[in-house]
DNA sequence: ATTGTGAATTGGATCGATCCAAACAAATGT
DNA sequence: ACATTTGTTTGGATCGATCCAATTCACAAT
C-alpha cells in the first residue's frame, strides 16, 4: 500500500495456492492435493487448508490448470439461428448436458453466415475448447468445415450436416418422419397432399421432401410438384404457403409441414379461410416444439425432440473427446408421429378436387 | 517416439512462440510483440514470423495469455429460460454485440433452478469470466446476488432484477408500456379490460399490472379482480385465461396479456370461442417477438425490444469492465406500441356486458 | 573513430496451478 | 535396532504467452 495510492477499489491482489498455503502453513503441492480432493492429505491437513480457503476468499482458476494440465473444460456451441425455438431447445439440453458432466459452454450464434462462423470458431479454439457441437450455417464450405479434423479437437455436426466432411453428426431421420406423417395421411384417405415450407437448398428440406417422396411412391402417387411450396421457415411463410395452395385449381385436401413454425402460420391462414383444420383440412407439422400441444386444435406432428438431441450430441461429443481415436459416427434418431387433432378422414366429397 | 508407442493419431506437440521463434530466427519476445502486432518490430521480421506461423500451423493461446496479462475476454450470460423466444432474441443481440467487442460467450441456462444457477456463476467465476449478465431465477436470494458485488467483476440483471442488490440493470420500461397498450384500449372505448397471464411473483409481472391498473385509475375506472387472471407464459395459459374470462358473468371486451407468447394462445382460444379479434374482441400483446407479425390478424403489442435489450445489457456491461469504479446504472428502456390488427372499437351493444 | 539517438530485439522473470521425483514421517515386521 | 512398508508432504520445473529492463543494431552527427 504506496502513500497516495488512490484506487477506489483497493484491487487487492488475487489470492493464490501459495496465499494458501502461507496461511495454512503448508506447501502449495499439498494445497493443490486440496483442491483437487485427493485422498493423499490427511484429514486434520485438508481442514486446515480448507479453513484457510474459506477465510482468505479463495477463488480457484481453471484457466491456470488447464494451461497446465493441458486439458480443456470448455466445449463450443455454435449455432446459425438461436431464434428457432428448436434450436432453443436443443442449446438448453445440450448445455444441461454438457453442464452435468462438469464442462462450460461456449456460445455463439452465426446468423447463418459463414464468415462469421469462421471467425468465432477460430477465436474458441484459440480459447482452448476441447470439441464443438456445430450447426453449420447455410454456405459452409465443405472444405474448411473437413480442414477441422485435424484441430485436434472434436466436432459433432448437429441437425444439419455437410456430406463427406468426415466429422460425425447427430440428426434425426428426417425422411423417415416425413414418411410417417405422409403415411398417415395417406391411411385417413388423403390423396392430394402438399408440402409446406423450407429451403430447397438445405439438406433438412431435401431430406423431408425425399421422405414424402416416398410415401407417395409407395402407395402408387405420382407426386404433384406444384403441392411442393418451398417457403421461409417462420409463420409468414406458413401463411403464404397455405394462400397459395388453397388458390391452386385442384387443392389438397392435406399437408406436412416443414417445421411446426410454419404449421403455426398455416394454421391461422386456414382457420382465416373459414376452414376447419382436422375436419376440412388435414395437417401434420414436424419438429414437436413445446407450443404444438397448445395450438387448437393441437398440432398433430413428428416428434424429432430437440431437448434429446441436444443431450445426444453433448454424448457424443464428450465420447470422442475421451477417445479422440474413435472414428466419427453419424448418429441417426428415429421421429415419432405424435397424433393430436389436426389430422382427420378425408371429407367426403372431396376426392376429386 | 519411444518405440511401442502407439497413438493413433500423432499427439503433435502444441506449436507454442517459443517454435515460431526457433523457426523465424527471432526470439519469443519478437513473436510475441508480431502476435499482437506492435508497430514495433520491423517489417521484414514481421515477414518472416508471419510466415512461421503459417508454415507450421501456429494456434494462438488466449488462456495463456490472458493468465500471465491478467486480463480475460470472456463474458457470462445466464438466463433462467433460453427456450422463451423472447429471450433467445435478447441472448442473440447479445452474443452479437460482444462478439464485435471481442469477446466470448459462456452460456448457461438455470431453468429458474437457483442452486444450479449460483453453481454455473460459481464455476464462471473460476474460469475468469470478466463479466456476467445475469436474469435471475425466480426465488434468488437477495444475499446471494448482492455479494456478488465484490466478485470483482461486474454483474449486469436484464429484465428481472432484485431490488437493492446494487448491481445495475437493464430492461424495459414495463408499467409505462403496459400503460401505453391499456390507454389504447381505453381511447377505442372499452371499459372491462382484462390482463391476462403472467406470475405474481414476478417482477416483471407485477410491474405490468402496475402499469396497466395506472391507466385504468387515470380514466377514473376501479380495476375488477376478477379480470386480472394469472396464467402460465405460455400458449396454454393464453388458452386457459381466456377460457376463464369468456366464462365470466361480465365478460371483458378487451385485453392486455402477459406476453407475445401468452397472447397466441388467447387468440386461439377467441377464434375457437367464434370471436372476431379485432371486432368482437381486441387484444394486445407484449414483447414484439419475431412471430408477433404473422398471426392473423397480425398482433398489436408492446414492442420490448429484445435484440435491442441484449446490445444495451452488453454494451453497459462493457462499460463497467472498461471502468468498474463507475456506480452500477440502471437503464430503463422506453416500450412502443405496434399497432397491427388485433384492436378494434368496442362492438356496439357491448357496453354494459 | 567516436558518440548519440531512436528503432528493434532480447533473456529472464512472471501469471496460477500442477506434475514429478524425492524426502520425510509413522507404523509395521524381523 | 534396523529394514521395510505405507502414508504424507514438498521443492523445483513446467504449461504458453507477456512484461520489463537491458541490450543490440542502424545510422546520422561530431
Amino acid at each position: 500500500m504506496s502513500p497516495g495510492a488512490q484506487e477506489p477499489r483497493q484491487a487487492s491482489r488475487r489470492i493464490t495456492v501459495a496465499d494458501l498455503a502461507r496461511a495454512a502453513g503448508v506447501s502449495r503441492s499439498t494445497v493443490s492435493l486440496v483442491l483437487r480432493n485427493s485422498p493423499l492429505v490427511k484429514r486434520e491437513t485438508r481442514h486446515r487448508v480448507e479453513e484457510a480457503i474459506e477465510r482468505l476468499g479463495y477463488v480457484y482458476n481453471r484457466s491456470a490448470a488447464n494451461l497446465r494440465r493441458q486439458t480443456s473444460d470448455m466445449v463450443a456451441m455454435v449455432i446459425h439461428d438461436l431464434t428457432n425455438p428448436f434450436f432453443a431447445e436443443l442449446a438448453v439440453g445440450l448445455e444441461e448436458a454438457l453442464e452435468a458432466a462438469g464442462y462450460v459452454t461456449l456460445m455463439a450464434n452465426t446468423g447463418e453466415d459463414p464468415e462469421r462462423q469462421r471467425r468465432v470458431m477460430e477465436t474458441m479454439r484459440e480459447h482452448g475448447a476441447a470439441g464443438f457441437i456445430l450447426c453449420p450455417a447455410l454456405g459452409s464450405e465443405t472444405r474448411q468445415i473437413a480442414a477441422m479434423t485435424d484441430w485436434n479437437a472434436p466436432v459433432i455436426q448437429v441437425m444439419r450436416w455437410l456430406p463427406g466432411a468426415g466429422l460425425g453428426s447427430v440428426a434425426p431421420d428426417y425422411a423417415l418422419g416425413a414418411r410417417m406423417a405422409v403415411e398417415r395421411l395417406l391411411t385417413l384417405g388423403h390423396r392430394r397432399i402438399a408440402f409446406l415450407g423450407g429451403r430447397m437448398e438445405t439438406i433438412v428440406t431435401t431430406e423431408r421432401v425425399r421422405g414424402y417422396r416416398a410415401a407417395l411412391d409407395a402407395a402408387g402417387i405420382a407426386a404433384d410438384p406444384a403441392l411442393i411450396v418451398p417457403a421461409q421457415v417462420n409463420r409468414g411463410g406458413g401463411v403464404e404457403a397455405v394462400r397459395h395452395v388453397l388458390a391452386l385449381d385442384r387443392a389438397p385436401t392435406a399437408a406436412l409441414c416443414f417445421s411446426d413454425v410454419v404449421a403455426f402460420g398455416a394454421l391461422d391462414a386456414l382457420v382465416a379461410a373459414g376452414l376447419r383444420v382436422g375436419r376440412d383440412f388435414s395437417m401434420i407439422g414436424f419438429d414437436d416444439i413445446a407450443g404444438a400441444r397448445y395450438t387448437l386444435p393441437p398440432l398433430t406432428t413428428v416428434a424429432a425432440y430437440p431437448k434429446e438431441l441436444g443431450r445426444r450430441s453433448a454424448a457424443a461429443l464428450l465420447r470422442r473427446i475421451a477417445d479422440p481415436s474413435e472414428a466419427p459416427e453419424d448418429e441417426i434418431l428415429a421421429p415419432s408421429l405424435v397424433v393430436r387433432g389436426t389430422c382427420g378422414p378425408v371429407p367426403t366429397g372431396d376426392r376429386t378436387r
